[in-house]
DNA sequence: ACCTGAACACCGTTCAAGT
DNA sequence: ACCTGAACACCGTTCAAGT
């Protein structure tokens, strides 16, 4: 009966934008493992129930902040050299990815479809292109590269197993292995930024000289 | 007071291994996320609490699957060739990591200090080493070969974003990136065998060319 | 259109029993 | 030594309200 009864307007307390900016906190303050509908509604001053209608749960949450995330990445400007054009874009990514480090295991992890992913790859394969690499054989190196990036990030935050960092030198000492015992001194030490850029200058190196090695027939 | 009565033995009906392989199976069947203290003692016929005499709770459990998981690896005779050699390790890698393709991710994700990990890191390290690798240079060459072995595996299993399989082309022709259009065709096949072997020789050759720099000084 | 109360079917884990 | 009943403090999610 009173439909044409214009109630006040009550600006929403709540956003798709303002959900995934408090799952951010959340994640940078405990956690993702801290992550839940109840976690991001607390941090509102709202009931978790209420996310439901700005998000379709607790997955399409987590994607939403990947996608958000992903949004943030910067591509460098070409500059003609593809190795340092390559080297920009791998460095971009990782300072996007660690800009919230503990939620680098979504951006690294989570498959995403979304449009904001496909602008690094776009660049990745321009670059690889104009240097002169086949399209078959241009697919082929960007996913060895991104691989070994994503492997690199994914240890440096520490959510893969690559045996070195604060493992105390004890257990390889101990472990019989004499290559292992040799190398542990170095197997202590780890220099995240150094890491890094090793991996991919290396990765970077291979592709681009295998361009040159297809080039020459 | 009566504490000289034996009574009957009753052998125990859990162990630390049998609860691990009712874990696997659940894996097998439902995935990683469906394990869980319940899902998994339903499958012993038993209660969940029980599981707490011999694991130290969900999260020591999936540690013990991943540590048996890598026990399960079968490291390759050495040859003599150091291509050869690292190759048929990172094979055998992939082998035991595909055996339970859903556990794939705890091998490839979980931190693990366990001695089961370091028997493949040492047979590395000693073909690297052997193939004329200074020690310092074989653990930055080690940590190379692991992410890139890491980062294709993970996106073979399909839990990292490489943007390629089942992505249909829809996607990549809509979203106006020229280098992205003409690559959908390719960017939409994935042969998981041949895209592996693509990126890990990949990675070898970088690792063994740079060897050979060094060497000559 | 947006938020919540009541409610449901789940979790992992502790601890005091029982045998 | 090993297993469980009772119990606790959590989860994500649905749906029928309320405004």
């Amino acid at each position: 009966m009173t439909e044409t009864r214009r109630g006040r307007p009550r600006t929403p307390l709540l956003s798709r934008e303002s959900i995934v900016e408090a799952t951010l906190q959340v994640i940078d303050s405990e956690g993702v493992a801290a992550v839940g509908m109840r976690s991001v509604a607390r941090a509102l001053g709202v009931d978790a129930k209420s996310l439901y209608n700005h998000v379709d749960g607790k997955d399409d949450l987590l994607d939403a902040v990947t996608e958000h995330l992903l949004a943030g990445l910067v591509l460098p400007e070409r500059t003609g050299d593809a190795r340092r054009d390559l080297h920009a874009i791998a460095a971009s990514f990782r300072d996007q990815a660690l800009r919230h480090p503990q939620a680098a295991p979504l951006v690294l992890t989570r498959q995403l479809a979304s449009s904001q992913a496909l602008a690094p790859i776009n660049a990745v394969l321009e670059v690889l292109k104009d240097a002169g690499a086949e399209t078959g054989d241009a697919v082929h190196m960007l996913r060895m590269l991104l691989a070994t990036l994503i492997g690199t990030l994914l240890r440096e935050v520490s959510a893969a197993p690559t045996f070195g960092s604060n493992d105390r030198e004890g257990t390889l000492a101990a472990s019989g292995l004499p290559a292992l015992i040799e190398a542990a001194p170095h197997l202590a030490r780890f220099d995240r930024e150094a890491e890094f850029e090793y991996a991919v200058d290396l990765a970077i190196t291979a592709v681009l000289h295998r361009i040159d090695l297809r080039r020459a027939r």
